[in-house]
DNA sequence: CGGATTCGTAACATTTGTTGTTACATGAAA
DNA sequence: TTTCATGTAACAACAAATGTTACGAATCCG
């Protein structure tokens, strides 16, 4: 299967977000992600509602950020998201008849939902302004964003 | 998109298959899985290749274990069947060249490999016969095979 | 006001992976 | 030799993510 990439998309365009002071046009972003600016606002409507960031029409409009990086966790950007599969493998059936398939379900289920635990906690601890750090731009996003919140 | 569900669909096999003592065809599987003989067929050849079960032509023929449930882990499984892809989340890029996307790709992979990990050690530490004892089989399971083993 | 800019969104095409189906060859037992 | 069963290729059906086009709505600027 394809792989789902919004995640990864979205933090890449928040992080280039995070290096201007300035809105950022999804054409701006598209260019960024190697995309359609389409795609970014089809992406991005989710953050929007959710309050973490906000976009602006007309001149001068474009994308910027609701809340400081570090009041933004993984998490707030996956949920965002609506929630997307985790896991590629999965049941056959999800409420299957058969006592046999019941058991594999419940075992095999009860592993990735041990797994997906582990990833959401490490999701709910990392914030944008860590990842910014990690490539450098946290001074650049301090100021931008820190400061006015 | 779909789900992959062959390591499910296998070990529902498997455990069906280790409530007899006699070889299943893929067609009697296939009624268990209610799916088709060839998806059967194809499913169990990497667990036939990997030395898991083997499989017999003719009258009498069809799928038995190669090995006692207790030395078949599910870690076993999973990599007879070409390690299936775990994640549906996963980054836009492979190897970006932009610093940022390497960044993002680097922490969220980090995250992901991390759960990864925790799903491994669950399915190596995981048996079959663990899986047959779930649902009361255990002492069919042990008749079966742990004696001729 | 009018034009340019930019988001919002629906509709459709493209791509890719999983699963289902058909067809036929191969091997083994009765 | 007939029947049963696997091995495998080829193709169809289906689903999900992404790319693209088109058009509407809001905003800014002159």
């Amino acid at each position: 299967m394809k792989k789902n990439s919004r995640l990864s998309a979205v933090l890449h365009a928040l992080m280039h977000m995070a290096e201007r002071d300035a809105p950022m046009t999804s054409d701006d972003l598209a260019l960024c992600l190697d995309t359609n600016a389409v795609v970014v606002r089809r992406t991005m409507a989710g953050l929007r509602d959710a309050g973490i960031v906000q976009s602006g029409r007309g001149h001068g409009g474009g994308w910027v950020f609701a809340r400081p990086l570090a009041e933004i966790s993984l998490l707030d950007i996956y949920h965002a998201l609506g929630e997307p599969i985790v896991f590629q493998i999965g049941p056959a059936t999800e409420s299957p008849g058969c006592v046999v398939e019941q058991s594999v379900n419940r075992v095999v289920g009860d592993a990735l939902k041990d797994a997906e635990a582990i990833l959401m906690a490490r999701f709910a601890q990392t914030r944008l302004s860590d990842l910014a750090a990690d490539f450098g731009a946290a001074a650049k996003a301090r100021r931008a964003l820190t400061d006015t919140g």
